[in-house]
DNA sequence: ATGCATGAGGC
DNA sequence: CCTCATGCATA
């Protein structure tokens, strides 16, 4: 478990990179969404819609890479010890000894009650209601409030559900856009015109966070009164035949309803359930027009195309708690460890060492993902 | 509902 | 190697 302190594999040196995506560059045109076939590249997609929206203003970054609380990450030089690192292997064993000390429950509710506790005790184990969202993990309000302590700008936050205090905070500065801003449509499809409808905010920024959530819980009430599946609305979605848009996983469905997704996610996403939702209930009125003409039409099921060729499963490594422990203990002090560290680490908790790096990059991600409350499940 | 994974586009 | 949108697999 813990012990076999091995350490030391030399990797990759390029350590001082630290590419934060210029949000104000790759224009380029479609891709679609969700597509089983291939996903969608974010950058593209999403990206030019932010550039026409944002191309004159640097600083209107949403809230991802380059804002200040990532640039230097929220514990500002506290954790210079990765540059020195490569010099200094003591200042590894510290490190490693460290996480290893807050990886102890005892130890670690010193500072955080029980860092990331919510994740694996309470979320599973609710999985049909109640107490879903104790407001935020504990590590991650740790960290939130860490950021917001470095982004004084938090005025329409107040109501606000923390992590869209976060983000607003964040780029609280963003002006209004101007009339003609970017359309959802215009995201999804990179089409011209609103498939979807009227309204269309000019900027993901614009779209009122209290806006999404109402509408998500809206979409998945009127969801279930049709009597759909998160599935089946993702599937369906490609009926729709919204240009670039293909269909959706039940994973992703669950996602924009449970808002944990990211805000330029559920803004680009909105309008395309907002279609099919629109589609569906059109549907469904004239399937009860017709069962009232007594002409019963079977509205039919879908195909279930599926690979019929040889399935290699993908295989989920499954991180035992301990080791869990220890690599949120590890997050605590660094959110963006080297490949060197990440090497450490997964030699000490004998995992693969890209698995400790995607465990990183979920974690980060995790990390500004949407959480919102709403002890609800379906 | 959510953990780990993939892949595109980017430095 | 990162971020981000997404999805498969699974608890």
């Amino acid at each position: 478990m813990l012990t076999n302190t091995n350490t030391s594999s030399i990797e990759s040196i390029t350590s001082s990179k630290h590419s934060f995506p210029n949000t104000s560059t790759g224009i380029t045109n479609s891709n679609s969404i969700g597509n089983t076939n291939s996903r969608y590249s974010p950058s593209n997609f999403y990206r030019a819609a932010a550039v026409a929206a944002v191309t004159s203003d640097p600083n209107n970054r949403r809230y991802m890479p380059s804002t200040p609380w990532s640039k230097s990450n929220c514990f500002g030089d506290s954790f210079k010890l990765e540059a020195n690192s490569l010099f200094c292997p003591n200042i590894d064993d510290n490190f490693l000894r460290q996480a290893e000390a807050f990886a102890k429950p005892e130890s670690s509710s010193l500072y955080y009650p029980s860092p990331f506790a919510c994740s694996s005790a309470t979320a599973s184990a609710s999985s049909s209601s109640t107490n879903v969202y104790p407001s935020t993990s504990s590590i991650e309000s740790h960290l939130l409030s860490d950021q917001n302590q470095h982004n004084h700008h938090s005025q329409l936050s107040s109501d606000l559900h923390p992590f869209y205090q976060r983000q607003y905070a964040a780029v609280a500065h963003h002006h209004a856009a101007a009339a003609a801003g970017v359309l959802p449509s215009m995201v999804v499809g990179m089409h011209h015109h609103s498939v979807v409808g009227s309204f269309v905010p000019p900027h993901e920024l614009d779209v009122d966070p209290r806006e999404l959530e109402s509408f998500a819980e809206r979409f998945k009430q009127r969801r279930i009164k049709l009597g759909v599946t998160q599935a089946d609305v993702g599937q369906q979605l490609s009926k729709l035949k919204m240009p670039g848009v293909g269909s959706l996983s039940q994973s992703t469905i669950c996602r924009f309803e449970s808002l944990t997704l990211s805000h330029n996610n559920m803004v680009a996403l909105k309008p395309v359930l907002q279609a099919w939702l629109e589609f569906a209930e059109a549907e469904m009125r004239q399937r009860k027009k017709d069962e009232m003409n007594g002409t019963m039409i079977g509205i039919s099921g879908h195909i279930s195309s599926s690979g019929s060729l040889i399935d290699k499963k993908r295989k989920r490594t499954s991180i035992a708690a301990q080791e869990k422990r220890f690599l949120e203990s590890c997050f605590l002090q660094q959110q963006r460890p080297s490949g060197e560290r990440i090497a450490q680490i997964a030699d000490k908790l004998d995992l693969k060492k890209n698995v400790v790096r995607v465990w990183f990059c979920n974690q980060r991600q995790k990390n500004k993902r949407l959480r919102f409350a709403a002890g609800q499940s379906s």
